[in-house]
DNA sequence: ATAACTGCAAAACATTTGCATACAG
DNA sequence: CTGTATGCAAATGTTTTGCAGTTAT
């Protein structure tokens, strides 16, 4: 029975938008919700769905992609392509809005805030007249140590 | 046998990076690169198959991926991961820098380019001491249009 | 010659779907 | 009760792979 910090406001959140949806409140998505905001940095579909079978949490594969979209449905979640061909999510309540950066060679995923993407943001948004939503900035290089060897 | 401005040039960068490695000047993979310097804009695997196939080239699936990957090694095309499952790719010889932005609901692609984004490259790459090779900045929003209804 | 490439079809992979059963509202 | 959600396994769609035959160098 692990808590983490804000598991009350995040449950309410996701209640919430059940609620505001017509769907309903089970156990299986409380689940993958709390197991989610366990988790630091990212995961895929997959790796979550092992986690939760291991705690002997019974859920299918196929629930917990349907969970995740409610998630990123309600800014719970945010999914990321990065180069892969499959999805990475990270949880995303009370976190800060954060870009990345990778290194191409060993894979090291590092967080970075540049205030300078908010006016990106809204002079793009205003010359085409687009209200922007969110954002992805990845940025590819090499670390040190690879650049290194 | 169509032509488009700089075929030669492209042609001798992609047959430059193959002598480079060792590897063989096919004619189905220069026939793909032509193929993806006539086509404008943003495109997938499958329809560049179709079309080559349409056009009676005979090349087959694996044959496309491979040379694909071979192009986009060489910087003659980016691959894009926009949000859907399958990746997009795009010329990039003689072709400006740029990022995207998408409308989310109807799906049209425009393309900007802002110089801040060299700033935040190289303020990040410092930061981090890494060696900042490209990057993809992606805005989602609403167009004007979807905005309306 | 001979190592690399091609086409084909099968395999692999993440994700989605169909359907019978279970359960939240 | 009743419409949704679930679990399972089969289906999907994209990309990769194995192999026998072909070809550039």
């Amino acid at each position: 029975m692990s808590v983490f910090p804000q598991q009350a406001e995040v449950r309410e959140v996701f209640a919430q938008h059940l609620r505001d949806n017509n769907q309903r409140q089970t156990p299986e998505r409380f689940s993958i919700l709390d197991e989610v905001y366990e988790t630091d940095g990212h995961f895929d579909a997959e790796s979550l769905l092992k986690k939760l079978v291991e705690k002997g949490v019974g859920v299918s594969r196929a629930t917990v992609y349907n969970t995740l979209d409610l998630l990123v449905e309600c800014d719970l979640v945010v999914r990321h392509q990065f180069g892969g061909k499959h999805a990475k999510y990270e949880r995303a309540y009370a976190y800060w809005q954060h870009d990345h950066l990778i290194c191409e060679q060993c894979g090291e995923v590092l967080e970075f805030c540049d205030p300078r993407l908010q006016g990106v943001r809204d002079m793009v948004g205003g010359i085409y007249d687009f209200e922007i939503r969110r954002h992805a900035l990845t940025l590819y290089g090499l670390c040190r140590r690879c650049r290194g060897r």
